[in-house]
DNA sequence: GCAGTCTCGATCAAACTCGTTCACGAATTT
DNA sequence: AAATTCGTGAACGAGTTTGATCGAGACTGC
């Protein structure tokens, strides 16, 4: 294996678990802590990681959930999910996927009479007290690093239900619209809350718009809606436009 | 873990319980009191939490009463649950009920390599940064006063799955040895997990035996053991006995 | 206010991790 | 064919993290 392979895999590797130590990517890419401790320190310097004490933190790129001071789009994301929420009318139901978009989306449902079905942990804790909001929990295999479900037992529960609304978060749409993801595993999930779904929203602020993804999760077509920031790429807007998806600017 | 990691998950672990104390937090985490104060003391220095004796508060809310942290065990009951978890052997799989009994099930199964399937929403807040644990959500219907799934998608999933044990609280067994339940809503839940389940283990202290419930879970027939105390109803015992269950007393 | 219990920070040894250096072999250049 | 470059693994000393211990101080119940 090449040694920029390597690296890609170590990349890819924190993407799927959140972090790594040195001593597991060893084992797992077969070479020895040293030559680790060089890639871990080469991609550091690319920004493709972050190095910390005995291994590396996977770097906030896509939608992943809860790095935690990243209060430099906090406003844009807060703006976004707050005009999602106004698309829902009292008494329907609502889809919140996996990743900080969609836990955004749940803070401002706070007392409205909802029903809502998640596999987000995060969006568990946030509503789990709301008296007003009907809550269900998919289920699947705890995944700790992005505090999500996932599985056939997800997939399976999602065959089992039907919501008005389905709001999904990106790591990036594509400049032909192609909606993408940052990890292979959730996409069966994506894709099995896309049928569940009456309308499908798709929420991306500017930095993800734009953007890319390894993995595709739905083509443009898909979608019902897409709640954006005016200053969007406007190519990637028209696109959309054309294959019949509805663009609002937040 | 990464020590990073670690830092993380107890402000994650603060943000979901409003507190912490040192001893709580090193036990879910699976380090020393010592590691932890010394992680307080960091995560206080960046402004991520509140130190205060005895733990830390989240930085938000932190009005939350730290009095029920100390919160004392209930020895007795503590005890049956001790002898639970050591029926299991690492490697296996486990089905945990909703209610206290089996939440303290939980607490002592921490660090151990178990895979453990549950509809308990308390369970899975005691099990969630336990990295040894492979812990998988049964879906549902969130009930909050009972902190726990129920529902079509929990009887659903859990026809897709199938554990070593299960660990089964109770409102009572009657004298004839028919395990009962409280509430109506949860019996078809429960009903499934026994199908689910290679071993069905009830845990019941002295109060529930014999005791009473307005809904029947299941016949003795049905269950492989039950874990009680020494000075619980003889007669039951008896006719547990009988019936071919194992009776562990602890 | 007093005794008992709990928590704190400091200290220390052990375990772990880090970056550097050196040697080896393969591929490339001279 | 020889020299050079590059990536790798092993080894080592320096630095970091961890758990145990202990005396001082904080808290609780009476």
């Amino acid at each position: 294996m090449l040694p920029k392979q390597r690296q890609d895999q170590i990349v890819r590797a924190l993407r799927a678990d959140g972090a790594g130590g040195v001593k597991v990517l060893a084992r797992k890419l077969g070479v020895s802590e040293a030559t680790i401790r060089r890639d871990l320190e080469q991609l550091h310097a690319e920004g493709r990681l972050t190095r910390v004490y005995g291994g590396a933190l996977a770097v906030d790129g896509g939608d992943e959930p809860f790095a935690d001071v990243n209060a430099v789009h906090a406003e844009e994301k807060d703006r976004i999910a707050r005009r999602a929420a106004e698309l829902v009318t009292d008494g329907e139901s609502v889809l919140l996927d996996i990743g900080t978009t969609a836990l955004r989306v749940a803070q401002h449902l706070h007392g409205r009479s909802l029903t809502v079905v998640t596999s987000n942990l995060a969006v568990l804790e946030e509503l789990q007290y709301d008296e007003q909001i009907e809550l269900i929990v998919l289920g699947g295999f705890v995944r700790r690093s992005y505090r999500s479900l996932v599985g056939y037992l997800t997939e399976e529960s999602l065959r089992q239900i039907h919501v008005d609304w389905l709001f999904l978060g990106t790591s990036g749409v594509r400049p032909d619209g192609r909606v993408m993801d940052s990890t292979m595993i959730e996409v069966p999930v994506k894709r099995a809350m896309i049928n569940a779904a009456e309308r499908v929203v798709l929420l991306a602020d500017r930095t993800k718009f734009p953007g890319h993804g390894v993995a595709r999760v739905c083509e443009p077509g898909e979608l019902s809606m897409v709640v954006t920031e005016p200053d969007s790429d406007p190519a990637t807007r028209a696109q959309l436009t054309e294959a019949g998806v509805e663009v609002v600017l937040a």
